[in-house]
DNA sequence: GCGCTTCCTTGATCTAGATTAGCCACGCGA
DNA sequence: TCGCGTGGCTAATCTAGATCAAGGAAGCGC
């Protein structure tokens, strides 16, 4: 992943190609064939781009537009009144963010970019005729949807049960997966990851002081190295252990 | 919730009638008028009932039938290879239970019965043609989905980033008002609650000895009473207090 | 009735991870 | 160039919740 630290918001006309769009096969627009592709301008409103930092969705504000992010990463958290954070999901290039039921209820969800972003941009209302009108896109965002519910199902289980090691282990293991899936050229055991350490803490339920300890314990295990922004796994299959999962099991993860 | 523990597993016939359905309002059938109703006999086939403790889901193994819950409680979960287990999800009547990503992939929870169940059965492929055919019944169960991710999430939140304290109150305010939704008539402060003690602990990522000790704690606030199977509630918004929630907020929930 | 089993309850002790407090390295803006 | 803010790193101490251990009560099959 390429990461473009823009400097400030951009808005882009409709009718964008989406031709070239960089993350046709794993976005919502994937059951569509290059002739159908075109549909896709009946709903969206063009693109968007932000710098790294902005918090594009805010808890309890209306959701009212909904994106498919091209570039960067991002994370969708929920804040307690004190101020504590829980990042319930990463979110990587061709995910498709800001759905929710009950559309356009306050967001139970805020969204933040790690890094900066570009967007494909949906009014949520050109989205409910979607889902209408295609059932193919309704079906794709329902299987996108699903899943994404088992990944935040399967942080809950890290959480609930798990010791800080093993989240982490499969916390970043999951993610190394995630992001190779996502290029087609071999990206070698290193992998860029715009998470700092507190991000980490507060996606897996711990302190960042505890969180620091635990990935010098892995590296010190020769399992991975977090350094300057950049994951390197040097043992997938050791990590998956390490994390109490099946290696086979792991690897055969959906985008 | 009238809790029917039948002695045995059964299976009715198709072309139950849907008419009758106690959880008409709440289940994915709810868009569709007494007219239309007759439309998801193209899709189900039939009822069955199973006795408590039946695991109805077996993770790991292929999904083929979907159900939606008509009587009774029952519960998803995910076992770690070393027996630990996390319950994501208390199942309600009107639920849709087993729908995930990529059918019939493996389980990725399992879901076994609290109490005696009956449900609504429906194979996978018919639930595949329906959403394709019915984009009402398909935009209802993406709702219903993403409001089970909500929960998914909420339950996320309680486990990463609050105190038990604040979880059991949270969660077992969240189940009260979830089943004081479903029924018309009034039902007191009172609900029946056919989780054990372990049963939580296993939701919040507690043991049951913890637990037991929270129990007691908010009991002797008077806050609410647990005991042979009910749910007391004495005081919903010193709950929602005591969860650092806003009471307004919680008691607005989604069946 | 008696013996199971399951669930609840409480106390004593232990520990994983939180909290607090510094320090250092780096990057960036003035 | 300096000053400052952010993120990484470590050590000392504390504590929420786990673990271990035992009893008791209720339900159930025989």
């Amino acid at each position: 992943m390429t990461v473009k630290l823009t400097a400030s918001t951009s808005e882009l006309p409709a009718g964008s190609p989406c031709a070239a769009c960089p993350v046709r096969e794993v976005a919502i627009c994937e059951p569509l064939d290059d002739a159908d592709l075109s549909i896709m301008d009946l709903y969206k409103t063009g693109h968007r781009t932000i710098p790294a930092g902005t918090d594009f969705i805010r808890q309890g504000e209306p959701v009212v537009e909904l994106f498919t992010l091209l570039e960067g990463w991002a994370f969708h958290y929920r804040l307690l009144e004190d101020g504590r954070r829980q990042i319930t999901r990463v979110l990587l290039p061709g995910d498709f963010i800001g759905f929710q039921a009950d559309l356009p209820a306050p967001a139970e969800n805020a969204a933040q970019a790690l890094t900066g972003c570009s967007f494909c941009v949906f009014p949520y209302e050109k989205v409910k005729i979607m889902i209408r009108e295609q059932p193919d896109l309704a079906s794709r965002l329902l299987w996108t949807i699903a899943r994404d519910e088992a990944r935040v199902e399967e942080l809950l289980t890290s959480i609930g049960r798990r010791s800080a090691r093993e989240r982490v282990a499969l916390f970043l293991l999951e993610l190394y997966y995630r992001v190779r899936l996502r290029h087609s050229e071999p990206l070698g055991s290193k992998i860029p990851l715009p998470l700092t350490q507190e991000h980490i803490g507060d996606a897996l339920g711990l302190t960042s002081v505890h969180v620091n300890r635990t990935l010098r314990e892995l590296r010190e295990a020769h399992l991975l190295v977090v350094s300057k922004r950049t994951l390197q796994v040097l043992d997938p299959d050791g990590l998956a252990i390490e994390a109490g999962c099946d290696p086979h099991q792991i690897s055969r993860l959906k985008p």
